[in-house]
DNA sequence: CACTCCCGCCACGGC
DNA sequence: GCCGTGGCGGGAGTG
């Protein structure tokens, strides 16, 4: 484990930084006032994937010596600074005045005697010297969106030169940021800077966390506020959801070293920020109270509530607000109350609530692109494939685990390891959605859907398309509101909603994501929520790493895997409470957990389970669970000894998990054709339709069974992906041609370039032809390749492609361009045709497809070369057993 | 006076 | 013992 966490390590930083595709530039910020990323989305990718766009007046952070940054700003700020920056050390704490937005002379004119009393003057108020104006001037020296391959570290010493604090204020910046995976502690005095990049998706996470952990409670508190009932520690116990201090999602670093490093009450500072957003998040008014904040956050851990305790909370929350505030995440506001005026902060980032239904398909096109988008990274062989800490499956709890080790195990505690869990596998979510789309760099992350500086006055949980019936029906979409974007694109000349019965499309009207591809993969089977046994089934590795924080509480049940049903063997209760967590999650809103059985019950739940299953692929983050994976595709159930075994020694086994799971869906009828999701918060215009139609066998598969989840058509729709190059795939998978281990799984799509596609034109990318907007010739359907229903490659893309017309309301009016996918000229597989074979052969690329064999190759050598970690991630390249 | 929150002491744990 | 971290709360600045 020791040793993994250390390629974890050393990969970390790639892994974050490397797929992220586009580095905007932020702008100063102006003195006293908010970050406005927002500001920023203009942005665009394309403009120049490899040169990000530096502020002027942000020192380039380039040079990342250790100095580089502080002789330059030196340089820059006057000649006799150069030659104060050698006695920095004797002022240090130089009041941190206006460096970056105002002249920095002010700070050092203190030993200047003729300026002295100037100096006096000008002395820097209180204001000046907040921590939240630290905090713009720190975020100013770092591009939002820092380019993929732009590795940036931040040394916490130069940083606090430069800026005229100590270090320790550095430290709070810092730790606000890491809790929300803005930055993540590389080694000591370290940073390692991701950007917003993955921002959304933290924010998404926290907020499902939240749900679980303080939707009752903030409800609670809410109330008595309201009612001036509630009175300091008169709160019943009862009422208000278990939670504990751990780190909700702990984005320690993975490093072993960071076992010890759990004392300082984990970290208490990053724990408080983030749970301090969740209540946020979970907040319907999006606005919470200092004191409200404290007393849920204080109270969580303890009995009892002193006041002094209380107030130093209240200072811990300033300080974290004031982080968040130059994040542009929230804002300070005051609340009326009978008593009066009451200071308290609204949430203004990352509006609207996510809408879990997003993040839910999000993940499954993760998992469906996964294969994909793995394949093709070899393939190129140009970006190391690393992942982030998160994962590790160990990473994201380990924080967690180390404390909940050190606790007694409770009742709570198993919840609290729900919650670990859950954490677990949205962070690899997150990782997961940033390899995907990077590597395709398809995705500009343009509109920097963290920040909307306009909050969506909707309620806060748009949990409308995320209702289970509707998903369960067959045509999801059309029992789904779309968005309105989408549902033009929907309709069809005829105005119907028709895209979406039976063809296979995925239309991206607006514009933040993309990524797509791929078939569903082993872990799809996982619907259930991940457990902390789940999780760890997932890869020896992943438990290895893992356990501590699944495990720990959990081992009661999880640790071991239990053997072949898991979700069978799962004990009522537990189950029961997993399902509870994970229903949310996948597919429904909660607002109480416990209500959220329909996905469960739901008998088209098949695709309840395809939703959820990636959930846990990623999770596991370990790097071994995709070849866990392939590995659990070919090998047969395991016996439960065995799984035990593999957990404990043998990281690489498969984990047999898998296989209840995918024998419970194979039963499943068959899915919705479309999942219709509507933009939400979280992403911001992130608008698709899912092809739900995937032959019953492929959502449920079974490890072994691969799935196709094909998605033959993608449409994006326009401008507002005009600079998003676009993406995905069809994923036509066939089973027909298994590709041999080593190869990857590709889908056809992933193989054409996109660079060339990078165009404010739509793209359709088909599983048949390409054609261009004037051109468009007959819609293809596939002639050659009659798709078989089951497969999704049905009929219904031939007839959603020639009913799509350039006129047609899916086109908007905006050029069309169809790609033609290669694909192999495969006869149509009938759902039995789809086997078990290795899930390589679900995600083949065209060129895969044709020539298997020097795909497998290349990325054989890939693989080979990757490091561990990266290789772990390859889902099927490497070898099993 | 209440609200903010800067400042830095000092504990903890690793080396 | 030093150093990196970061909890913590005194008390100053602000309105």
């Amino acid at each position: 484990m020791s040793h993994y966490n250390y390629l974890c390590k050393s990969n970390e930083i790639d892994c974050w930084t490397v797929f992220f595709p586009v580095v905007m530039a932020p702008k100063t910020p102006i003195k006293n006032e908010p970050v406005d990323l927002s500001k920023q989305k203009g942005c665009t990718p394309e403009r120049n994937p490899i040169t990000p766009v530096k502020l002027i007046d942000r020192p380039q952070p380039d040079p990342w010596t250790p100095t580089a940054n502080l002789k330059m700003l030196v340089s820059a700020a006057s000649p006799d600074m150069r030659d104060r920056e050698k006695k920095k050390e004797l002022f240090r704490p130089i009041e941190n005045s206006e460096q970056s937005d105002t002249p920095d002379s002010l700070q050092y004119d203190i030993v200047d005697d003729s300026t002295v009393d100037e100096f006096e003057k000008q002395r820097p108020s209180r204001k000046q010297k907040s921590l939240g104006l630290l905090c713009q001037k720190f975020l100013a020296r770092y591009p939002s969106y820092p380019l993929s391959t732009e590795k940036t570290t931040i040394s916490l010493d130069e940083v606090a030169s430069i800026l005229g604090v100590e270090r320790r204020r550095i430290y709070d910046i810092v730790n606000v940021l890491e809790s929300l995976h803005l930055v993540t502690r590389v080694a000591k005095n370290q940073y390692c800077w991701h950007g917003r990049h993955n921002l959304s998706q933290t924010l998404k996470t926290l907020q499902e966390v939240g749900e679980l952990q303080y939707g009752e409670l903030l409800t609670f508190f809410q109330h008595k506020e309201q009612d001036l009932e509630y009175k300091f520690g008169e709160r019943k116990k009862e009422t208000i959801p278990d939670s504990q201090d751990r780190p909700l999602l702990d984005f320690s670093e993975p490093d072993c070293t960071s076992a010890s490093a759990n004392s300082r009450k984990d970290k208490s500072l990053r724990i408080m920020s983030q749970k301090f957003v969740m209540l946020f998040l979970v907040s319907k008014t999006k606005t919470v109270t200092l004191d409200m904040a404290a007393k849920i956050l204080i109270e969580e851990t303890q009995e009892t509530v002193d006041h002094s305790k209380f107030k130093t909370k209240v200072r811990r929350l300033y300080d974290i607000a004031n982080v968040l505030t130059s994040l542009g995440l929230i804002k300070k506001v005051f609340v009326t109350e009978e008593r009066g005026r009451k200071p308290a902060f609204r949430w203004i980032g990352f509006s609207g609530l996510l809408n879990l239904s997003n993040s839910v398909i999000i993940r499954q096109l993760i998992i469906l692109c996964k294969g994909t988008y793995q394949g093709r990274i070899c393939a190129t062989g140009k970006q190391r494939f690393t992942r982030h800490a998160s994962f590790n499956g160990t990473q994201p709890c380990e924080g967690t685990r180390r404390k909940v080790s050190s606790e007694p195990s409770s009742p709570r505690q198993e919840r609290q390891d729900e919650y670990c869990s859950k954490m677990i596998n949205l962070e690899a979510v997150f990782s997961a959605s940033c390899f995907i789309t990077s590597p395709l760099s398809l995705l500009p992350v343009p509109g920097d859907s963290d920040f909307c500086v306009n909050p969506l006055p909707q309620a806060v949980f748009p949990v409308v398309q995320s209702d289970v019936p509707s998903l369960s029906l067959p045509n999801g979409i059309s029992s789904q509101a779309p968005h309105p974007s989408t549902s033009a694109a929907v309709k069809t000349e005829n105005g119907q909603p028709t895209l979406l019965p039976n063809q296979p499309f995925l239309c991206f009207p607006s514009s933040s994501l993309f990524m797509l591809c791929g078939g569903l993969q082993e872990n799809n089977s996982r619907e259930t929520l991940p457990t902390t046994g789940d999780v760890g089934n997932r890869s020896a590795e992943a438990q290895a790493a893992i356990p501590p924080a699944v495990c720990q509480k959990r081992t009661s049940h999880k640790c071991a895997w239990p053997p072949a049903p898991v979700d069978d063997e799962e004990p009522a209760a537990k189950k029961q409470t997993m399902e509870q967590n994970d229903v949310p999650l996948s597919l429904v809103v909660p607002k109480k957990p416990s209500e959220s059985p329909k996905a469960e019950s739901t008998p088209g739940s098949g695709y309840t389970s395809a939703v959820h299953l990636e959930d846990f692929h990623l999770d596991f983050a370990s790097p071994a669970a995709p070849e866990a994976a392939n590995k659990g595709s070919t090998k047969p159930l395991d016996s439960p000894g065995q799984e035990k075994q593999s957990q404990i020694k043998d990281p690489d086994e498969p984990s047999p998990g898998k296989e209840h799971i995918s024998k419970e869906n194979a039963d499943q009828p068959v899915l919705p054709q479309y999942l219709c999701v509507q933009p939400t918060a979280g992403l911001n215009s992130f608008n698709f339709l899912l092809s739900a139609s995937q032959a019953p066998g492929a959502i449920s598969l079974a490890a072994s069974q691969l799935p196709s989840l094909s998605v033959p058509c993608v449409m994006v729709p326009s401008v507002a992906l005009a600079s998003i190059p676009l993406v995905c795939s069809p994923a036509v998978t066939s089973p027909l041609s298994p590709v041999p281990d080593g190869s990857f799984s590709t889908t056809a799509s992933m193989n054409f370039t996109m660079s060339s596609l990078a165009s404010t034109m739509p793209v359709f990318i088909g599983t048949t032809a390409v054609v261009t907007p004037n051109v468009l010739p007959v819609p293809s359907v596939d002639p050659q390749q009659p798709v078989h229903p089951a497969l999704h490659l049905s009929p219904v893309l031939a007839s959603s492609c020639s009913a799509i017309k350039l006129d047609s309301p899916v086109c908007m009016g905006h050029p069309v361009t169809l790609l033609k996918l290669q694909q192999p000229s495969s006869t149509p597989l009938t759902p039995k045709s789809i086997r078990p074979a290795h899930h390589e052969a679900f995600f083949k690329t065209p060129g895969s497809l044709g020539d298997p064999v020097a795909w497998k190759k290349t990325e054989g050598n890939q693989t080979r070369n990757a490091s561990s970690v990266q290789r772990r991630l390859e889902i099927s390249s490497t070898s099993p057993d």
